[in-house]
DNA sequence: AGGACTTCTGCAATCGATTTCACAACCAGC
DNA sequence: GCTGGTTGTGAAATCGATTGCAGAAGTCCT
């Protein structure tokens, strides 16, 4: 590979004049310009950005860890942060947690490595990586939609409590009595605040609570539905509380031959493309993943650029959803007990 | 942040002593490496990876350029490669083009001057990069899923013709006559070879054929749709030669009223997860996708470690998926006619 | 002619970790 | 006491791009 050197011999000039002249310096000779260009371009020159970094003390890299790719929203999230930093002229480095707390501190200890030049953050892990992050040089990290320890870091978070209430109040004044929520791991701070939500909305229409916890995956989905159905007094509506999760409900629902939203109402929490486009298509609560994505950008971007910010108390910025109801949650039908009758052939 | 030779400071030594103790070298005293360990952990001391690539003229990073992250089809894919990339002690820079060929060629050039030692590349232009990729240096390149020129590099393809064919033959063998399909811009790879196998398949059942060509996106698969039922002659049946166009059709059916297989039988291209959850679920031809990014994972491992590896010359290797028949096709229904006159009132 | 700029270029230091070479100290064996 | 091997450490070069400083050459003004 031609490094700068080769460019500047072959061009009978010094390694120090030929970078002036391709970075555009002022007080270089037009000739002595084109001089260098054609040579770089005849030898296939590429600056080795590594040194370029080195020596700049930036490399212009914004890393991201987030916990699952194949989640439609941590995928609409990755590529929305990706398209606004890169019209910011930064790159983005992606890692995959696997929402495991050992992946995540990896993951911060590379980053930290690689010296980018700021970490947008959705934690797999409750205590986080203080150890890791309280490092000597402090770069900027937001954490996003999941946060570890408020007050460590700037936050951008939903306000998941107050979905789950709504969703769950929705299905109460639809007169279900009989409401389960399928939910992920409480080491999550999603988990816990969707759970308090839902028990809250529980609690005020006098109901009691069924909360099936497993990890955020279309198996724990598959599993916790079936163990529902099966349970005596079944439920006649599910709170689904993650896309992946939903996939595993709705396959279960079909394997054992219970109908949305006749035998089994269905609300959940996000709202991927998918979710319309079903039948009947999925009352969900949604969040404005983009705006959080591009808030997270604002506040990287503002931390690096303007020395006042970088001093800035860390703060935490939560932001709302909205219901959207549509086919799949009604009021329970009469045909319920039938329904469950039919299971216990299974 | 401190360095290394803070750290030999810290400790008394020089940075050479100090290096080889943290690298674990021999001929380190026990005592002397314990001093250096302990400065190490006080000054939170992390070796800076830009300067150690530099030195050692490799990153222990692979690029991986993908069209679009929030189609499950890379999402699946990216993941895949992520974690085996991982487990060979690799970092993973993601980039993402957004189906743009400039954006393919920018990527191509950062990965380049960031010195990744090789690139996984689902290219989003039929000529590629070859100004670019045809640098002095080569890295080791492997086209993923889709392929440029064939020959230049290692590439990994499905038989995408070979699944059209198998797709619209199911159809055509359920007695439909009007089968369209819906395809993604005629500029690469995977759709010229659909839409091949397509055209075969109509051609052996003696069927004129019906194509609707456009982005890889929801809309495209939306309004596709809504222009071809509004159509004279009905197609009974659609092919939707990827996912996110899988998700437009649907939401254009929904909002038409029509239903899946009553009205129209969908056949769809790839299997992500939720096709198997709709209701009804989907017939579809699913590829390997695991054992192709596995496959790449170790063609470029192999090429990066063994140097015979290094030097032979490019091959392409194609994946066969498999069909599988769900409840989204049947036989046309009697219906069909009742149904076009339906949508008239639209 | 002499001073003050402006323009153009090169030397050498710098970023931080690694590694080659060299040297010193020590032990064993003869 | 000398040779040869094993340990342990440091000085200095290296990776490749950037930049402060200095010097050379040219221009302009008084």
């Amino acid at each position: 590979m031609a490094t700068l050197r080769d460019v500047a011999i072959s061009a009978g000039l010094s390694p120090a004049t030929a970078s002036r002249a391709l970075s555009g310096a002022r007080y270089v000779d037009a000739g002595t310009r084109t001089r260098v260009m054609t040579a770089a371009r005849d030898l296939g020159y590429r600056p080795n950005a590594l040194a370029r970094a080195l020596r700049a003390k930036q490399t212009m890299t914004i890393g991201l860890i987030v916990p699952d790719i194949r989640n439609d929203f941590y995928a609409e999230t990755a590529s929305v942060l990706q398209r606004a930093f890169e019209a910011r002229g930064y790159r983005l480095l992606l890692c995959i947690s696997n929402n495991e707390a050992e992946s995540d501190r990896t993951y911060l200890r590379t980053l930290t490595e690689f010296r980018v030049d700021a970490i947008v953050y959705v934690p797999s892990t409750p205590a986080g990586a203080r150890d890791i992050l309280a490092a000597p040089k402090r770069i900027p990290i937001v954490e996003l939609l999941r946060h570890t320890d408020e007050g460590t870091f700037d936050a951008i978070v939903s306000d998941d409590r107050e979905g789950a209430t709504a969703l769950t109040a929705h299905l109460t004044a639809l007169k279900h009595r009989r409401i389960a929520m399928i939910a992920g791991p409480e080491s999550l701070s999603t988990t816990r605040y969707r759970i308090a939500g839902y028990r809250e909305a529980m609690r005020a229409a006098g109901l009691a609570a069924r909360v099936e916890r497993g990890p955020y995956t279309p198996e724990h989905g598959y599993q916790a539905t079936r163990d529902l159905l099966a349970h005596e007094s079944a439920p006649t509506a599910i709170f689904s509380s993650a896309a992946p999760l939903t996939v595993g409900v709705l396959r279960a629902l079909k394997d054992l031959g219970a109908t949305v939203p006749g035998d089994v109402s269905l609300a959940a929490f996000e709202d991927p493309e998918w979710y319309a486009a079903q039948n009947p298509p999925l009352t969900c609560y949604a969040l404005p993943l983009r705006e959080m994505a591009l808030l997270a950008v604002d506040l990287v971007t503002r931390r690096l650029a303007e020395p006042a910010e970088a001093d800035r108390a860390p703060a935490t910025q939560r932001f709302t959803g909205r219901m959207i109801v549509r086919g799949s949650t009604v009021p329970p039908s009469d045909s319920a007990i039938d329904f469950r009758k039919g299971l216990a052939h299974d």
